[in-house]
DNA sequence: GCCAACGTTGGC
DNA sequence: GCCAACGTTGGC
């Protein structure tokens, strides 16, 4: 069982839609490294923090689980998507992802809470220059991050 | 293969 | 809106 943190721009996929969504495809990643996590990476029933970014208020809103094998991408297909890739084709896909469930909302833990934590300091999420929407979260990082949203 | 230019991300 | 950081593109 793996950990991972998910971003999502609240004005795209907030907790609440995808909470209201159930099982749903993570559509829109163009990174090859966060890909590459979906596709070798990811097992079914892995742990995501659900974070919201590029809003008022980014920080982990919520806890999903990896709700599927990985699959091609539909929106790289879709010449009216704003994700579609024209050197894509189904037969060699360049964009895989996995169903993603949101499971619960959780207070809003806030990055600057999240940058207080001592034992939170390697975040990948937290490091400069990150810019990565899908990082690994360590077992460690995991639970100090649940105990975390216990309190207040 | 180098690298400048450009586009994107995302906190502030 | 600003800007630092990073990834991608494309000419050479």
């Amino acid at each position: 069982m793996a950990y991972w943190l998910m971003k999502s721009e609240p004005s795209e996929v907030s907790i609440d839609d995808a909470l209201a969504m159930g099982a749903a495809p993570w559509f829109g990643v163009r990174n090859y490294q966060a890909r590459n996590f979906m596709r070798d990476l990811m097992k079914k029933g892995d742990g995501i923090l659900f974070y919201h970014s590029s809003c008022a208020e980014p920080g982990v809103v919520g806890l999903a689980e990896v709700a599927s094998i990985p699959y091609p991408d539909e929106t790289q297909f879709d010449a009216q998507s704003k994700y579609y890739d024209p050197k894509a084709t189904r037969e060699t896909p360049r964009w895989i992802l996995v169903d993603v469930k949101a499971t619960r909302k959780t207070r809003l833990l806030k990055l600057a809470e999240l940058r207080e934590h001592p034992d939170l300091v390697e975040m990948t999420i937290l490091k400069k220059g990150n810019r990565l929407s899908i990082t690994q979260v360590t077992a460690h990082e995991w639970k100090v991050i649940n105990q975390l949203l216990k309190k207040d």
